[in-house]
DNA sequence: TTACAAACGTAATTTATATCACATTTTTAA
DNA sequence: TTAAAAATGTGATATAAATTACGTTTGTAA
């Protein structure tokens, strides 16, 4: 399902979007066309070529890459934020795969008028400088994690970045299955298991499938903290 | 040693400043203080508030960031190349820290001549978002790399690295101790020690202390890939 | 409703790699 | 030049977490 966007009366503008005029955003939504995914649906694929920036209005997403020995996902992210930047502006084709952990409303913006906007709009071009700079630090921040933290402290952390980046709630459904939330946190479904039920009896997380409820938000911090 | 930079006729230029107009080059060389630094100074501190741009003009540079549990080599870096976009323009403070590791020269440039810059000039700001994300795609590869590569795979690419990217030789002297070169692949010095003798008996390297010669290009690359 | 597959839990075992311990070499500074 | 400190090499041991194995639950299509 494809359709134009108007996107000048778009509610889930980006923070750069916002600082376009009111031209512009016309101009936007004669060169974007937006699309539903379901649950398990692939928006774009590594390798395949590309011309479109996309952007998450709304749902989540996550990323992910060929490994040297399987597919990982890289990042887990929410709309409204751009996905695609650095697969598409840098290269002809895409870097990494993004598929939907929940229905989302995904943009696909011309590359050509995207690169218009940041070579005539300079506060655009700023703002999405902003949000390439942030995401570079966090993904620094993520890798130490990664390698200095064991797997008890990467899954606390990863219970709440659900809890504060995704869900804003203490109480959610993973949108991951073990095995994926163990690829996510460069670990296994198994070790998984363990840690989750682990954590269930000691009364910090209620588990019930899925579902995830935060009992004890010190404690889980200060498991993700120490590692 | 401080001296005012003529960056108009600097020979170091980025990419991105050589699309800027001389009255700009001016105007960034009387905004911009060059700076020299030995091996082992730090350039830029984590934590410490920071106006300015720090632009790597020559020289090697590690880039590392306070982890869990120790301090952490996110990345290694050569001259010519932007070294604190993230660091600078998203946060007062800088999120990293910045050391040399070898003699280095670089310039600092006033945030806000650079923040014009990008606002005024569409050419260069395409060209730092080139470029951030460049750094966001190679970071992706990294990451899933340390992941799910062994730490044989994870040398052998590090020593690659170093050949192909930083001293464009097959022979260079590495510039980290066997701690730090631990570090930077996510291991210890005892590991890197072990693998490093494995690879000069099996005749892939030759090792005289710090200097490496890579001697099977092939198998190097195999044991890199394979992990 | 049954049947089949996918997802999940958990215990036993294995393994890659960290840690520990100590000897040797190299570098630095006095 | 000598002494102290830092860096390095290497074997033995410990350990976190993967892998293996198998039983159970949940979801889904016929």
């Amino acid at each position: 399902m494809i359709e134009i966007q108007a996107c000048l009366i778009c509610p889930f503008k980006s923070t750069a979007a916002k600082v376009l005029s009111d031209d512009e955003l016309t101009l936007m939504g004669d060169n974007c066309a937006q699309a539903t995914f379901k649950k398990g649906n692939t928006i774009f694929k590594q390798g395949i070529f590309s011309s479109n920036i996309v952007y998450l209005k709304e749902g989540i997403v996550q990323m992910h890459i060929e490994g040297p020995t399987n597919e990982q996902i890289i990042k887990i992210a929410k709309g409204p934020t751009y996905l695609g930047i650095p697969t598409t502006l840098d290269e002809k084709y895409n870097r990494y795969s993004a598929t939907a952990l929940s229905e989302v409303h995904a943009c696909f913006i011309n590359i050509s008028t995207f690169k218009t906007f940041v070579q005539e709009n300079g506060q655009f071009a700023y703002e999405i400088i902003l949000d390439l700079c942030k995401n570079e630090v966090n993904l620094f921040n993520k890798c130490v994690n990664r390698v200095q933290k064991h797997i008890r402290g990467r899954v606390a952390e990863a219970i709440l970045f659900f809890s504060h980046e995704i869900f804003d709630s203490n109480s959610f459904d993973l949108p991951l299955t073990r095995s994926e939330f163990g690829n996510f946190v460069a670990s296994t479904r198994e070790t998984i298991s363990r840690i989750m039920t682990e954590l269930h009896t000691e009364k910090i997380i209620l588990l019930k499938g899925k579902h995830i409820t935060i009992l004890d938000n010190k404690r889980l911090h200060l498991i993700s903290r120490s590692g």
